[in-house]
DNA sequence: TGACTTCTCAGACATGCTGTCTTATGGTTC
DNA sequence: GAACCATAAGACAGCATGTCTGAGAAGTCA
């Protein structure tokens, strides 16, 4: 439900990365993860960093316990979709279309890039005609 | 050919979509669209955010008279493909196929969008085939 | 029980970015 | 020369970010 308001940063990022990759985990594991040297701080460092995910509607804890589990409340595809808005906002007045158009001229689409493509639009076609009849 | 490193901010945003608005012109010109009210430090504000534009890349200045000529040297299509690059980059590993297929299937587009976006995939099916001919 | 360890929690801290503003200085115009 | 407008340099506060410290609670094990 909770949507991130403010921006995901560098580090944030990282430990939702890994988040995503080990599913619901303690701090330790994920401080451990992301600075295998260890350390205190590293550690405080990645609980605060955890303590901003929660504010920002991103990371969800588990208090059930006395050593708090963490989960991702937010997927890639969540936060990609977040700063294409974001994008959207900032340069096309909201609009996506000019995005899209953007991306297709970009050239950087392979065959079987479009061959992808052109199956999402007939897919979206396909739906569009069944809710019309 | 200088691509801005950097990210432009907002405020800064708001000058070039003036530049974009007006052509080359002296600051005064930007001032006075950004701030109607007016005053010396806006002006001086102006002034600033100009100069950090320049040093990224993002503004040409004319200095052949004493009342200096500033132009964007990018349009908002090269913001909107930096921006779209950076989300790769941070989010997709660097591709942009992600993107494309996220912003397909956010069933956001209407039918216009689609066609649109058809005609630009058998724009590039077309080239490839004269390529390969 | 008491020493040890490992958490949570609250907050300090340096750094860098952003937007804003002040001041100094020099050229133009009347 | 006075008034005006420009450039130029830099000060400043506020905020975000990443990092770290210290205090105290809770569990572990001899």
């Amino acid at each position: 439900m909770a949507r991130p308001t403010q921006d995901v940063t560098e580090a944030e990022l990282a430990v939702l990365g890994v988040l995503w990759d080990l599913g619901p985990c303690p701090i330790r594991r994920i401080s451990d993860a992301i600075y295998p040297e260890g350390g205190t701080s590293r550690y405080a460092t990645v609980q605060k960093l955890l303590e901003r995910l929660e504010a920002k509607g991103c990371v969800a804890r588990d208090r059930s316990e006395s050593v708090h589990r963490f989960s991702a409340s937010i997927d890639r595809g969540d936060l990609i979709g977040k700063r294409l808005q974001d994008v959207a906002e900032t340069l096309c007045g909201g609009s996506l279309t000019p995005l899209l158009t953007h991306l297709v001229e970009a050239r950087s689409l392979t065959p079987s890039d479009r061959r992808t493509l052109r199956g999402l639009i007939e897919k979206l076609d396909r739906d569009t005609q069944r809710r019309k009849a």
